[in-house]
DNA sequence: CCTCTCTTCCACAGATCTATGGATAACAGA
DNA sequence: TCTGTTATCCATAGATCTGTGGAAGAGAGG
């Protein structure tokens, strides 16, 4: 009995993990997910965001709700779905990290897009900490407009990707830009830095994206109205990678 | 073109992620790939161990290769399988993270057998390595002997815990006892110290096990014939969590 | 109370997954 | 070559999951 409740137990416990994982097994449920990690929105913008049905997606979404990996707030006769705490986009990254480790499948892909492995090219968070500092960049979060305002880094322009070419004239072209998405897996940055290297402006990706910045410690601005200023902290908490607090609590 | 080639490389991507979530959505799965985390295994001992059939076990392990989680080694005629590379571990840990985090259902489970968050009762990595220096300590690894052979944390005695009782006279009584396991989901190691404390003994557990012990980038020793040195490096590469090297690559 | 919008619930058909026993393949040793 | 061991492959029946359209809730605003 003594053995048998222990065996029990431990077989419990899987199964409450393979109810996690039972989110992540379906694609959309992947990118819902990671959707959820940039900002809250409503099951209609969700569906329309993924390309699901609004029945479907909804029916995705019950199936999150059941894994306890999504909250629900309602507004008026909307229902705003969010990521269920920042354990959540941590394991996103995680999974999101293990697949372009493993899978030689989702390097071909970023590649064939010029966002691959190519991270020569990439701004790490500690360069641009400093270089933001002495002023001379700047910082472009080129997702849309509500993830903008849902948190940004400090600083940083909000100017989507489907503006880009419209709006070009409010760069300074003296200045190099950092653009940064949603996170590696994300194609916005790298196009818009595509984009602004045909037009002769120099231009990087950041390292990741904003929930690897939020993961890692460092200042998250959610005020909308802060579009322009140059306010990043003059010291940080700490100083990149390092700064990540303790993983458990 | 461009427009709709974009959107389905991005269906592609979150369809490669799948892949690695399918292997977490079944229970016995998520068991073999913890498992997997701790030593390699042949295929009869991963069967014995979550037990499964061998068919089934086999079956299960496909599925793990095709996602590439797990690799393989042959030896004659036996089929030993590893987890493929850290970020699996990194992946598994976090999985484990997030249903302690959000499903109240698995710290109610760890609570019942006296695993729970009572985690002041725990000795952090950096507490340990401070006291294994000075000496004051015994270091315990409780797990099977084979995954104490892949790898334990340097000066740690194995003593798996169905030894425990039977080899209790080894044990300097008057030394506290720090055991560790397979990580915070893992029974063992507060099962020893329950046994450690009923006879009289000062036991407490580590926090966490193994992996979070490599993945902090503590140093790890693999040779067998170590069974009781007292060789913790004078100094280490850092000092506890932040060691953790960087995420990427 | 009625209507409109947004969301969830329900039922069902088609697809996918799982466990299992039996057959097959790979290898070691005589 | 023959035998025994270990692992994989295969076919199948039962279970589970997905997408879908239609119906039902839940608020907001007349």
């Amino acid at each position: 009995m003594e053995e048998r409740s222990q065996a029990d137990r431990r077989a419990d416990l899987y199964e409450q993990l393979a109810r996690i994982g039972k989110v992540v097994v379906h694609p959309k449920r992947v990118e819902l997910l990671d959707l959820l990690c940039q900002a809250e929105r409503s099951v209609e913008a969700l569906a329309e965001a993924a390309g699901l049905k609004l029945t479907t997606a909804s029916a995705h979404l019950q199936v999150m709700r059941q894994a306890r990996l999504v909250e629900t707030r309602r507004e008026g006769t909307r229902v705003y779905y969010r990521a269920a705490g920042e354990e959540v986009c941590r394991f996103v990254t995680a999974l999101g990290d293990l697949g372009r480790a493993r899978l030689a499948e989702v390097d071909q892909i970023l590649r064939a897009i010029g966002a691959g492995s190519d991270s020569a090219e990439r701004v790490t968070r500690a360069e641009l900490l400093e270089r933001a500092r002495s002023g001379d960049v700047v910082v472009l979060d080129v997702r849309p407009a509500e993830e903008y305002a849902a948190g940004h880094i400090p600083g940083a322009i909000s100017l989507p990707l489907e503006h880009l070419e419209a709006r070009l004239g409010e760069l300074d072209p003296g200045l190099e830009v950092v653009a940064y998405c949603r996170g590696p897996l994300c194609l916005l940055a790298p196009e818009a830095v595509a984009t602004l290297r045909a037009r002769g402006l120099r231009a990087r990706c950041l390292e990741d994206g904003l929930p690897e910045w939020r993961q890692a410690g460092l200042p998250v601005a959610t005020d909308p109205a802060d579009r322009s200023g140059r306010d990043i902290p003059a010291r940080t908490p700490a100083d990149g990678h390092e700064a990540r607090p303790d993983r458990r609590r």
